[in-house]
DNA sequence: CTGTTAGCGCATTCAT
DNA sequence: ATGAATGCGCTAACAG
């Protein structure tokens, strides 16, 4: 099968009439080679198309040019725009990426960081996710650590992420300029924080505007679209009128438009309609979706640039993010 | 900032009053130990927290541990679904996934799968994309291989794929049923084998039903969402009636849906739609989008499993996917 | 069943 | 600037 032994630095080391030592020098350029030297030894290793073992590079130096990504779900679009962020960040660097799913699951995710931890990843990157800060915080005592998508309190200055609060209140005035008066809320799991934030942020602009927040006007889902399709129905179960819905995220406003759509509902002329993350497909809903836009991309490669700076000792000084509101036609105003 | 010294098989050989090897014994079970000594052994790294250095077992053994996937556009939820599948069929095992994404094109995947094999990965699974099946062939001369998503030649019996010829074929012939004769297409990029086969399934049902292929009622899109909406333009500026699309995925459907919807065309009153791939979203489209399902998850999972019996060398069978129709409601019988 | 011995391929002192 | 020597932590023969 493997016909042609593994090639080692040895090899190329007798080829090029030089030491081992001086083939792992112009390998990693710690100290300097005499030109020639250098170029003998750069030839043969293209001659023999020598690879470089990471294994023994890696225990004998102790790193493994390896970077731990732990995501949630990766089916997820706004996810999945983080994780190909990472990816562009890293391009170009030596550094490869290594992911692991937590599924949502706290204890998964400790399971996850542990294999990522026991793979000997140099840095961890760690996006959303339901794991508490302190053991986040121990994480980052045995390696750099990066947080995108979460604010944690004991790894302030290792998080990138928006102020979902203001973004959900922008959204909730955005409404109520357009003359909306009962506006509900579809809001995520509230176990989670980031759901926590845009529903808050959504009372406090009604309260700043003098309308009395109306429990029965909130319903919580849980991110997925069924639940979007779901909290329209217990809306109307209740019975308390409302002409516009504000869904903490994209995917159960789509749920929320086809329950709409089944009972005959329009979009936006009856109802107004508003998202949250801008997921890609949002722009060709039936009406495009008026929604939040949050940099994903843009963070997660944020996140990889940061993590090469803390791998080079370097300090780090991490950008901030901003969201903006994408007017489309799911909201009219009211007359 | 590491206070505490990496704990290695020797310190729990000390502390457990054994030798090394048995530590290692009990670690890889490779062969018997006696019941007391593996209790001592487990008690000791269970307290002194041991983890394995993964280069020092990858360097001993030769092995990684480490299966890589090379995969295209972490963004497509078809691909999502695959890579969950593959994260879900590699769970329990002792192997983790490492991803690169190729980002459909064919250098790209080069340097990707060059990376992958340079981080001695024990086996390689690529997901779709356009690597020449020589290439990918003589990939498979170095490691193990599976291929999900396409079906190469050269690779026959590592490949897990859905016909999508047949699929297609299906799909016309639904509609043709329900009355429709002039079908319109909007293919995926034509680069691709997939788009191919599925163009040429309609084609040929329309043909074994007596019905000419229009031409002009066929589009190239790109798989994605604009590329459907485009296509609908397309279709109109040519000015060929059509009672029914059939999109060759179904993002490009939902650009199409919007592209009617701005139109005025009703779906499906005026025109029937058909995407393809069963993403997710598509049960909540307005109206509901009927689909073909792809069973990628289970593909995915299916595609891990079958690595791990290559690692063990065993023998794989490689199942045998459907696709099936998912009849919802954007086809409705012409009068 | 268990301990002893040799490396795995490379980075890194230490000499020179 | 370069070679020789040492060891990273573990697995895998080899004895016993």
């Amino acid at each position: 099968m493997e016909q042609n032994r593994k090639i080692t630095i040895q090899d190329i080391a007798e080829k090029a009439k030089v030491s081992k030592s001086t083939v792992s020098r112009v390998l990693t350029s710690t100290a300097r080679v005499a030109d020639d030297k250098r170029a003998a030894v750069l030839k043969a290793m293209d001659e023999l198309n020598y690879r470089p073992n990471i294994f023994a590079r890696g225990l004998a130096s102790g790193q493994s040019l390896t970077i731990g990504v732990l995501t949630q779900n990766f089916g997820s679009p706004f996810f999945d725009a983080i994780l190909r962020g990472i990816l562009q960040g890293l391009n170009g660097s030596s550094y490869s990426a290594i992911f692991t799913d937590g599924r949502w699951q706290a204890e998964m995710e400790e399971e996850a960081l542990r294999t990522l931890l026991g793979r000997q990843v140099d840095g961890v990157i760690v996006v959303g996710g339901f794991s508490p800060g302190a053991t986040l915080a121990r994480v980052g005592e045995q390696a750099p650590i990066i947080v995108v998508g979460r604010r944690i309190a004991e790894l302030a200055d290792r998080c990138i992420w928006v102020d979902n609060y203001q973004a959900a209140y922008d959204v909730t005035r955005y409404l109520l300029d357009a003359g909306h008066r009962r506006i509900a809320h579809i809001a995520g799991t509230l176990s989670h924080e980031d759901a926590v934030a845009r529903r808050d942020g959504y009372m406090r602009a009604l309260q700043d505007a003098g309308i009395a927040v109306n429990r029965a006007l909130i319903v919580e889902g849980d991110f997925r679209s069924h639940s979007g399709l779901m909290a329209v129905e217990m809306l109307f179960t209740r019975g308390e009128p409302f002409s516009a819905i504000f869904a903490a995220n994209d995917q159960m406003a789509v749920g929320a438009r086809l329950a709409l759509h089944r009972r005959g509902i329009r979009v936006p002329q009856d109802v107004a309609l508003v998202g949250f993350d801008n997921q890609v497909d949002s722009a060709y809903m039936v009406p495009p979706l008026t929604t939040v836009n949050q940099p994903a991309v843009e963070m997660g490669e944020a996140a990889a640039r940061a993590m090469l700076q803390l791998l080079k000792h370097q300090p780090v000084q991490l950008p901030v993010f901003r969201t903006e509101l994408v007017i489309r036609e799911s909201v009219v105003r009211l007359q």
